[in-house]
DNA sequence: CATGAATGAGTCTTCATTCAT
DNA sequence: GATGAATGAAGACTCATTCAT
């Protein structure tokens, strides 16, 4: 396909212009769906928003649900790569001490872009392609369960698989009220709040043996 | 909503028919809505799987969104229903068998229609129903929370607001969950769900004093 | 469907006006085909033109090629509409009379609008339920093809199947050269054209025995 | 339309290098236009198919009609070519003979690219085509004519241009049917259908004598 | 009150063509 | 000359809502 002297430079400069288009695209559909929400971003829309033409917005995407597919998935990297770190400094710490930074994470990362975060969990429609938003759960799965796994003698749950979709599920539904809703209760208290979902995931993941018959 | 004491009986009639037609759109709203989706419910398509004019429609319902938003509210009363019978229910068990009670009724809740519990969760925010949904939350809240605080003496957390709102978001969440995306570890096998989410509930609001040292 | 009380008046009245619209719709269609062509017929145009909101258009027609298909019928139904009666005039002729008057009428055919005519044999894309200009040439040889069975002492070729065929796409083609090119040769001179033609395919049908050997 | 005798070798290298593009480009647009029709046929999936930019497509033809009209002029001169080979080997044969050579040529004149031949007979006269297409025509009147001529003591009629006209289009309408519809009646008997269109030109140029009264 | 025909703004999407590199 | 990113006018089609009957 590339033909004969085609300098880097040229290339990499088209390229650089693609990529630049591609990028503006993607903001400009953050800016129209945290503003105009879902319904009302239209690609026209978008396209003039990012200053380009409708035809280029085609050209990188092939639809409206793919732009929007790719959006979900730079902003989920995005948290995942917050989770990351996360995790590698929370590595050698004891479990309670861990969860709780994670937990600190989790606030952080539903705070890269909250508004964002927010249309993606309340209107963006999740079928087709879509089902990327769920990717993230997978992954987030993924990771959880592997250091718990790494943390297994500390823990006194017996299914790890159902321990950790529990914990990823609270925690995200969690973090998510407390970011966008703002709890009466703990109104922006975030300290607080991470205590109380510490306390909540450590009691579940490592009973005292002294808890009482349910019964 | 129900007009009280219908005087005569030929006006009664009458609203017997329109109760009937707005009964009618709002079965068809549903199923329209859960079988096409949010985005392809067309009010001319309601109206046409209700087996009435699209004027009529109009006739009862100022626009598409107080139309679903009527739908909202069915919905939720009928899920709050079955929340405030198992309360009473409830009411003199101990806590633990009455959380274990009240999850497995949050369950029932959601398998009302689940299908279209779905589609109010993923899609109908886009629309001003926030307010409706919210209602729900807040009607529960109110609901849970005068539960807990009749059984303050076997509940140890301090703040009985953050506990109830983390309650009350946590097991929608876990049940939304297991209801909606049947996860891979639980699929289907709802007793160790009620099991699990019990569990994790009450060792969160009865924490054996045994809960040692988080360092 | 028929609601209680819809005096016939008002289904008729509302009958009629679907009707007009639909009429004025294939009108619009025709007169839009012809002055612009196919691809500048757009269905905004064509709307326009009928003095019709889009919306109407699509009220009755699911897209651009069933409403071109539903001009071609109704054109097709004209000319063959003539033919059939020209069919029945001839019935007691003599076979080089009858030819003759069936040549005339299939002039006369491709004079009904020979200029959408030619936009339908020349523009219109003949895909997906487009075929349905093929539907003519199909009644065109059945009602053919039964008279010459019914003339069949008069007529020498075996096949009379494959004579029917090349009978028909022969007139087809002189005629619709003739109507639309004017050929030079005949230019207008419509009754040296009808006689050349009859004199053709009489020639073919009933060769006489003194046509010498083709070797 | 190949500039005659390069001088210098350089400039006949790059000539050749732009002959080749210009072919590469026809050839994209037969593929694509049998592939997807003339609607989808875009001159960036032209280029693409080619291997060229849209770019150099614009080069060498100034917009998509002229690269459109260059592939009808392309392949009306390898149709002609065919038919004047049959005329030249046919020369000396006796009318009847020589037809049915000539008709068997106009089979394989249009086995040539029968698809392409077919997109070009019912889509693009859309566009200002219909003058290539009519060249087409024209060039094939004056060499049949002149071949009649040369038989005229064979031939019977009168009028020769009418004749010629006639026959021209018979053939090709026929011809076309069989190629492009394979009509049932004659599914791919090239050699009966050869026979009878012959059948059907010798009898109408040299009708016997015996041919009787019309009336 | 019911009906359903009509409306038309607004959406997504395509494609011939241009032009900076 | 070649490239391919960018353009934007234009087209097909949908749907909430109105209103004459």
């Amino acid at each position: 396909m590339a033909r004969s002297v085609p300098t880097t430079p040229r290339k990499s400069a088209s390229q650089k212009r693609s990529q630049a288009t591609v990028e503006a695209l993607l903001d400009a559909t953050a800016r129209v769906l945290t503003r105009e929400g879902y319904d009302r971003a239209s690609t026209n829309r978008i396209a003039a928003t990012a200053g380009v033409s409708v035809g280029s917005l085609y050209q990188y995407f092939p639809n409206k649900e793919a732009l929007v597919a790719a959006l979900v998935s730079r902003h989920n990297r995005e948290m995942l790569e917050l989770l990351r770190n996360a995790l590698k400094e929370v590595a050698s710490l004891d479990l309670a001490t861990a969860i709780r930074e994670l937990v600190r994470a989790a606030v952080d990362a539903h705070l890269v872009d909250s508004a964002l975060h927010r249309i993606f969990a309340e209107q963006v429609p999740r079928m087709g392609q879509l089902a990327k938003i769920e990717a993230l759960q997978g992954e987030t799965f993924l990771l959880v369960r592997a250091y718990l796994e790494q943390r297994r003698h500390e823990i006194s749950v017996r299914d790890l698989d159902s321990a950790t979709s529990i914990c990823v599920t609270i925690v995200e539904a969690l973090t998510h009220d407390f970011v966008i809703n703002k709890p009466v209760t703990l109104k922006g208290d975030r300290d607080r709040f991470v205590d109380e979902v510490t306390r909540l995931i450590v009691g579940y993941l490592r009973p005292s043996r002294a808890a009482k018959p349910l019964t």
